[in-house]
DNA sequence: TAGATTGTTAATCGATTAACAATC
DNA sequence: TAGATTGTTAATCGATTAACAATC
């Protein structure tokens, strides 16, 4: 059922890193770099870039090392990009809109095939070419359209019911941008968190935890 | 210097979610409770929790567990959430527009003082009160207003230019949305990363190791 | 071939979990 | 007091780093 065994998820975190500092070197038409090289570059050890590659494949050569687009593309194939996973977007607020102006889904496995909200002023008005669509039609729309994933750009309050009803619609890999843990409540679904309230939160501890002084705490 | 002594990244990154966690059970009216209970509900180990606290502080009491409300002000304290950094806001497109409506600066530490774009179209323009400036300004900006943080929302070619200008004025903290490495060319920043394209294609990688048959991958 | 660099095993380091004495 | 639960030390587990034989 799973493609490879026991991958950890540091490991997994660091794949699109590597394919992306692989993608610029093909931009600049290096052929050739040693996990050496590219470990300096990516601010890791070269050990823990052969490591992770050899949990996927011997990709390198002896007295070489790996070949620039080839590893590129061995990567983008591990990342299963590409597929093309269908996905719709609950939501089109601020946050909702602008994940479905900016995202490139197409490079990244995915495509964007429906997106919903209840505001009856959003409803009908089009983002990206996409007709946003009522809410209350997202049943009809999952079994018409084979759905593969969703993403979550409400807010808190709303998503359990929502994923609830996705859920019972056989959708099953979210996307979450909202601020609630889904992956607490079911256990046979597949989240991407993205928490930017918890980013920022953790940007603030790094900045006081690096100019506070301990005097000033107590404060 | 430093305010906690050796707090490993893993035990930073569960803070914010310990803090959601918190609010909701104080909003909820809740007095006390123990590690055991919030292991639960969070999906943790009561000795991860109780590790993770005593980093800080002795919290809680043996016999009777964490008293919700102060251990909520505790973390907010710990995550500095009462300081108000001031932010500078880069890039004025679909996600830095969504950014700037969207975050709650004010109730995770910051203040968002100005909004910068170069594009001629956006430039006066107001988004959440703010009125966006010539990027060309940056630097007459940050020698006028005391500015903390830097928010980076333009695209990756953009990047290193700005922050070389924004280091120069002294802005050395940044939360990045761009789809670049800053950490790799400074070593006295502090950087916390929002990789979207990341997280989908992480998201891509999870959907598609549990979906494939090891028959389908050569294909 | 000789030099370089991988793939892989072994050693180290760090984070998580378990256990339990301290104590409310 | 007795029961419960913390704070903290010890044990385990997993991830990273180091080392080196295999080999291009």
């Amino acid at each position: 059922m799973h493609r490879y065994k026991n991958i950890s998820a540091p490991v997994i975190k660091r794949l699109p890193r590597y394919y992306r500092f692989l993608g610029e070197l093909h931009d600049k038409g290096v052929i050739r770099i040693s996990s050496r090289e590219l470990s300096v570059k990516m601010g890791l050890t070269a050990s823990q870039i052969r490591q992770d590659l050899n949990c996927f494949g011997g990709f390198g050569q002896q007295g070489y090392g790996y070949p620039v687009e080839s590893l590129y593309n061995e990567i983008a194939h591990i990342l299963g990009l590409d597929h093309t996973y269908s996905a719709i977007l609950i939501g089109a607020g601020n946050l909702g809109k602008a994940v479905a102006m900016h995202m490139s889904f197409e490079k990244r496995g995915f495509r964007l095939i429906g997106i919903f909200d209840n505001d009856s002023k959003k409803i009908g008005t089009e983002i990206r070419g996409i007709m946003v669509s009522d809410l209350d039609s997202l049943e009809h729309f999952c079994s018409q359209n084979k759905t593969d994933a969703a993403i979550f750009c409400v807010p808190k309050n709303a998503v359990h019911d929502i994923a609830d009803r996705l859920y019972r619609a056989g959708v099953k890999n979210y996307w979450n941008f909202s601020h609630y843990d889904l992956s607490v409540h079911y256990d046979d679904i597949i989240v991407e968190n993205v928490h930017l309230n918890d980013s920022l939160m953790i940007l603030c501890y790094k900045i006081s935890d690096a100019n506070d002084f301990p005097d000033n705490t107590s404060a």
